[in-house]
DNA sequence: TGTACATCAGTGAACGCGCGTTCACTGATGTAC
DNA sequence: TGTACATCAGTGAACGCGCGTTCACTGATGTAC
């Protein structure tokens, strides 16, 4: 018997497959969108037969499930990671946008059109609070004086998103705009929408950015 | 012969047909997203047999463009007829909400996630600038006097997009900031990001517009 | 170290399904004289 | 008003494809004594 938290070898070669088959399936993703995940059309590809990989996946469901919540973690991490080695609002907003560009489909998995008749776990709930805790945490470390305006004495009453957090109103209304604006520039900007208008949309998000710094 | 503009019974009822088909198009991608239309599917519910269709669509293809085509038509109408009876910038918006709002994927299907390998005709394109120019006329007759920022000498020599329109790069700017804004709020919303956190979106919406028109 | 057994990975065949699309054909509707 | 013809809508069969998933099976890998 091993020792536990040791993997076995069968273990190990578990994982690796399963991590293997996981890169396969991004890859689909990334080519033909999340609708045309197909377990075998991966098998395909990895010189195995269809069934083969019902041994690593339950459904076509599970796997799906599985690339969401680890976009999931992967944005979570990535925040986190940033804000433990000291950054700010601007350093998130960066570090967003560089996650977001690394890989436009997973930041569509998360955030793009939902796909209709597929109901997320409840395990990416947890993690998006995770996520929403690092954005209100850097909100509140800005200076704030504004006038209050009818959104922040609603969000007074409506603040059970926010968890334990005891951020005032005003930056709960803050990170909701930051969550916002952030995603109105960057969801254009990986679907599409601006090209052909010339402009450098890196200088939109940067102005948004600003915008939102100096308030 | 019939006189030319005059529709023979024919015509009118290949024209209903193919509406009746673009109905129940419209109703799957309500129901299974844009990535299961399926024309066979269509025909079985109108109680035809699956090749009748391709009378009215040369393909399936040919069907999604319509579909899309047609949302950016009702989009480019909406506001079209907001502006021509006097709506401003927030008559607009509210106009846009409440058209998005009525049917979420039409939205989607416009500003989501693009799928892979469809390429929008170059009709949509005529019809986005149109919308972009009722956008800019409700942009520029708003009153502005803020410091220059980087973004607006950057519009200044990347205004291709603006078309003739003859608006400073401030308005630019805020035309951009008001586009990306909007969606930001939007999409999250009919994504339904905001589910669970229990806070008002048409709130949070209104309060986007009046930062931007106090701007 | 060697043998007997249990576990597990992967295969190939099969089921039932739906898809897009082509094609030869029937039957109804319209047109020309 | 009636007949001959052309046009067009819709059908059913067919092709080839890929999908998710189940199942009985082979062969390799690990485990127990």
């Amino acid at each position: 018997m091993a020792a536990p938290g040791t993997k076995t070898p069968r273990e190990r070669y578990r994982a690796q497959v399963r991590a293997e088959v996981k890169e396969h399936a991004w890859e689909q993703v990334a080519t033909a969108g999340a609708s045309a995940l197909s377990l075998n059309a991966i098998a395909k590809r990895m010189g195995m037969s269809g069934p083969a990989l019902y041994r690593y996946f339950a459904s076509r469901d599970e796997l799906m499930t599985e690339l969401i919540t680890d976009a999931y973690r992967s944005l979570a991490d990535t925040f986190s990671a940033a804000a433990g080695s000291g950054a700010d609002l601007a350093g998130l907003a960066h570090v967003l946008r560089g996650w977001a560009l690394e890989d436009p489909h997973r930041y569509f998995l998360i955030y793009g059109t939902p796909v209709p008749g597929y109901h997320a776990p409840s395990d990416v709930t947890m993690i998006a609070s995770e996520i929403m805790e690092v954005l209100l945490d850097a909100c509140a470390a800005l200076p704030a004086d504004r006038p209050e305006s009818p959104l922040d004495t609603h969000l007074a009453d409506h603040r059970q998103w926010a968890g334990e957090h005891p951020a005032p109103p005003a930056v709960l209304h803050r990170a909701l705009i930051v969550w916002s604006r952030l995603h109105g520039v960057l969801s254009l900007e990986l679907a599409g929408q601006f090209q052909g208008m010339d402009f450098d949309p890196a200088l939109l998000y940067a102005a948004e950015l600003d915008d939102l710094l100096a308030r």
